[in-house]
DNA sequence: GGTTCATTATATAGATTGATATATTACTTT
DNA sequence: AAAGTAATATATCAATCTATATAATGAACC
């Protein structure tokens, strides 16, 4: 946390956080991501999982996919899903270390 | 990462994470956030670095205030503002590896 | 063709945003 | 201490964005 970026930088950076922050503002979004995060997951794991009806999980799914945050994969009629590597995985890791760690502290 | 959460405890905290996240969920916020991580700074000298007009700016930081994401101090007329320690600062802190410090990787 | 798993479309309800105008607080000057 | 001014906060409201339910569609398999 040295070196000052310029106010462009900063603009554009912030810019690009934001859309991230924006998909982890959303429970159901945020659960789907903490899930995949662990493991490869099917559309009906995710749904029995976390009781979200399927038309919905599968919209926010689309979401996450148009954001790159997850990748899929299809096998037969069963399509999963993880997250891919990036920036999201970083937050969701500090996000566990402070929501999820934290009791005992 | 280790022991898994029950649903109930993953919902709980993925309110109060999301609700973090809704908070840095906006371009103005989060760089608003980044400045007070920095060092304090009064709302005129926030109005002065990010062009942000004053009641628009004074409205997200309420909304901060509210979250109690920031501690006030006022001095005469003017209103400091600064990062209170915890989550966020946590969460921007991951924010800035990823976006701000990543140019060279 | 029928069934299961998943996605997309549509429409409505609800939340967020930002601009303008107004109010408050504290300082200054007379 | 009254009036003026600078700094900040709040209110209101239209515009935009987000979310979710229901219904319809598509893809893979039997």
């Amino acid at each position: 946390m040295a070196h000052t970026l310029s106010l462009e930088q900063m603009h554009a950076a912030a810019g690009r956080a934001c859309r991230l922050m924006k998909m982890l503002a959303h429970p159901d979004r945020l659960m789907l991501l903490c899930q995949l995060a662990q493991r490869e997951m099917s559309v009906g794991e995710l749904e029995a999982a976390l009781g979200i009806p399927q038309p919905t999980l599968s919209q926010q799914l689309t979401v996450l996919r148009e954001e790159q945050l997850v990748d899929t994969r299809r096998d037969g009629k069963y399509m999963y899903y993880r997250v891919r590597r990036g920036p999201a995985l970083a937050v969701l890791k500090a996000l566990y270390t402070q929501f999820c760690e934290r009791k005992k502290l």
